[in-house]
DNA sequence: GAGTGGTCTAGACCACATG
DNA sequence: ATGTGGTCTAGACCACTCA
């Protein structure tokens, strides 16, 4: 059989024509028996490729109708997923200044969330990311410098961390754990941001972890509250 | 046929085994097979109901081992879903000071979210909630008066609008959109809270919806940074 | 009434983990 | 070697929507 089970190569499928809008959002996709007899599956497996778009936000099923492309919500690919920082913004015109990029040796709260030894090295990025010209954010990010020793040196490519760790070293990460709070910005972020200091900024610490389980990152981001935060909840 | 289907009562069988202890973390449940003949029905509807299941973080499935309780993992239940606001602080002792509620009609930015009429009433409730004694978050609710009016008045059942609104009118929230920023303290909120005036706190404004998409709550929120957000994010 | 998605069956072969 | 979950089939009946 081949390594990629039916349904995934559905599901890519789909996705793609969802994404280079092929199938844009209000189209009704062919019925469920024929997409069946077009891939030359049974109607079971081409369910579990709809399934997992559904569950994704990227279909509506409508019994009796039909299966829709959805509506964009601009609330659930916003937060619900791990994206770049341009994908959570939804925005496109990103530009990044780098404070600093090297590798160094973490302190001890880095240390311990990303399972080093002591005197490990980390790769260490700090960023000024700005929306349309406008500072929005400062990003701290610690690697491990193993991982991806070109990291503390070499330019990202586009621009974004996880797009370079994926298409440079096949790091692939797989989910974060994020603390949410807010603080009160110190001189070199209000400078940084064009704020007052001590005015409020949306504090992040998030831990992302590859497929099994290894964090890969630690990142702290320090944004203004002009640029908030949206999640989808479900019950 | 039953109204409910065969993979909703499993699933409902095997989650209150879950909440109630029977099925402990770490626990190993039946073979699919073995549950599949147990409830007298085909291994694909077993594995509807154990799909749901774990697509919702409460059992892991290990292939050629079996599937198992998940351990109960802090980040998820806190944040990803809509819950009651002990639930999402993930602590249990929380009083509640009510500092407004009533009926009033409310500024135009509320009916707009809440799809109000001009001159209709909203409920407004302002409560400040308190965890171990110290408070934590001031809280505004807004909700269409013609929902439940009684909730103008009435004491709310343990604590908790959510509950009172499913137990008494059987309104069911069923996802709701958020946005979280940043603020500074106004001289109020500080004060209520117990921290300075300009200090930074978590702000979020939600609106929930029921089912068909009617909008039935508009909450404001101000939390104190000691009490932060936790999140999950998946790929 | 014809077509759609929702549910369900009774099998099958496979990759994988474990003893 | 046995048993597990992962994938898949080729049907079936149902509730629902829509022309």
């Amino acid at each position: 059989m081949s390594p990629v089970p039916m349904y995934e190569v559905i599901y890519g499928d789909l996705l793609s024509q969802i994404k280079s809008g092929a199938l844009a959002p209000g189209d009704r996709l062919s019925s469920e028996p024929a997409l069946a007899s077009q891939y030359g599956v049974s109607r079971m497996t081409v369910r579990q490729a709809l399934d997992q778009l559904e569950s994704e936000h990227l279909l509506v099923r409508r019994r009796g109708s039909g299966t829709y492309v959805a509506e964009p919500s601009a609330t659930y690919r916003r937060m619900n997923r791990l994206g770049s920082f341009g994908e959570e913004m939804g925005v496109s015109e990103v530009t990044t200044d780098t404070k600093f990029q090297g590798s160094v040796v973490p302190p001890d709260e880095v240390r311990g969330k990303l399972g080093l030894k002591p005197r490990q090295k980390a790769v260490r990025l700090l960023r000024v990311r700005l929306v349309s010209g406008t500072p929005a954010a400062v990003q701290e990010s610690w690697l491990p410098y193993s991982l991806a020793p070109q990291l503390a040196r070499e330019e990202l490519i586009g621009g974004s961390l996880y797009g370079t760790l994926l298409e440079r070293w096949g790091v692939k990460l797989k989910w974060a754990e994020q603390t949410i709070s807010a603080v009160a910005a110190t001189g070199e972020h209000a400078g940084w941001l064009g704020v007052e200091q001590g005015s409020p900024l949306i504090s992040i610490t998030r831990v992302a972890f590859v497929d099994d389980g290894t964090p890969i990152e630690l990142a702290h981001s320090w944004t203004r509250p002009e640029f908030p935060l949206f999640a989808r909840l479900e019950t």
